[in-house]
DNA sequence: TTGACGAATGTCAGTCACTGACATTATGGT
DNA sequence: ACCATAATGTCAGTGACTGACATTCGTCAA
């Protein structure tokens, strides 16, 4: 879900064939960039190839992504809806760092399970600024934002003024950045869900550090 | 200093008149880019306004900037190698969160100097996301590679296995967006510094949060 | 002083992401 | 069948950025 582009009020069954055909190019055109930034690379795409290689016009493409780096990442910047349930999920009386952890174990079986997709978004993350740059600035911006939230209400305070719900969770997407490059160096032959979990850990022990 | 931009090994005296020349237009492409951005907004300024306004060639802009956002950050960018020094000046058997306080004290003072500039920035980047996600994924970043060595430095691990140095910066780095935020509301009346310390202080205490 | 060398700049043409405006086609409801 | 409108197509832009080459100007040595 989320177009990733904003569509208000549709009037339309959400599963009639005009819904079912748009869909559909939508995932053709991920599906295009996806097989053209694995054979040529990210910079030596064009939109336009993308496009065509779906057989829509180029501006149809910019009406589905707001971004070229859009059509990377549409699938981790929707998950982050999945996050925030599962935060909402999490008991009430629930120390927010455990809370943190469960969730994002949750979210983590359902991000590692595109491995592909996974180790391509690395790869080209690793190797074109634009792609790492995009990440932190929308993907871990956004889910950065619901932790916030999700956070902040747990504690009841104001996070415009207390900034304990920031930090923390600027440290956790710090902690999942470490896990997924862990996990990438190994080619995804690891256990993300505890990689992540031990970073996350490694949260309460910060002051600590001599 | 470091010229925001490559250039290696200069055969030329640093102080040589080509070099102020240089380094004059490099300061009046900033002026120009500063006065038009707050005059007439950041999107409505062209690169090649700022070029004409400073009186240079456009391709003259880009060899001394990377991209338009570098114009405004390049100040702040070029402070990542004060924090390095702060953080090495530190004593060695400190605590590292201390370190980190300490260092970044110092480089606040730096900081909070150019008030106007501060608050042009970012009154840029609460509108403009092209300015917030350049900060993001430029100077943050940048910030947050010094710090993560700093840090494995002295706690003697390979930041590649351990996740701390990295966590701990990125904790490090959103109090500080939190406490910029918090003096920028404050239209920079505020105690930047005692901000920044109060939102690095509460990382020793992420652990035990209800 | 002069002349050669090279750094900084200028000029120009081009690529490419992205946008606004308007025309066309395809669906869904009547 | 008919109309309203969602989805797409077409086209002509704008603006950031780049490569190639010409020009100017500071530096230094003979």
């Amino acid at each position: 879900m989320a177009t990733s582009v904003i569509d208000p009020s549709p009037r339309v069954p959400a599963d009639s064939r005009r819904s079912r055909k748009k869909q559909d190019t939508r995932n053709r055109l991920i599906a295009a960039a996806d097989e053209l930034f694995e054979r040529q690379g990210y910079d030596a795409t064009t939109t336009l190839d993308i496009a065509e290689a779906a057989d829509v016009a180029q501006r149809t493409l910019f009406r589905h992504f707001p971004t070229k780096e859009a059509l990377l990442y549409a699938e981790l910047d929707d998950a982050r809806f999945v996050l925030r349930d599962a935060l909402n999920a999490r008991p009430n009386d629930e120390p927010v760092l455990i809370a943190i952890r469960e969730a994002m174990a949750e979210l983590g079986e359902t991000i590692v399970a595109n491995r592909e997709r996974r180790l391509l978004e690395a790869r080209l993350a690793a190797t074109t600024p634009a792609v790492s740059g995009h990440f932190r600035a929308v993907i871990q911006a956004g889910w950065e934002r619901e932790l916030i939230v999700a956070i902040a209400d747990r504690l009841d305070v104001d996070p415009m003024q207390d900034p304990r719900p920031e930090v923390l969770a600027g440290a956790a997407m710090s902690a999942c950045r470490v896990a997924t490059r862990q996990w990438t160096v190994a080619e995804g032959d690891a256990d993300y869900v505890a990689l992540a979990d031990r970073a996350l850990e490694s949260i309460a022990g910060l002051g600590a550090l001599t």
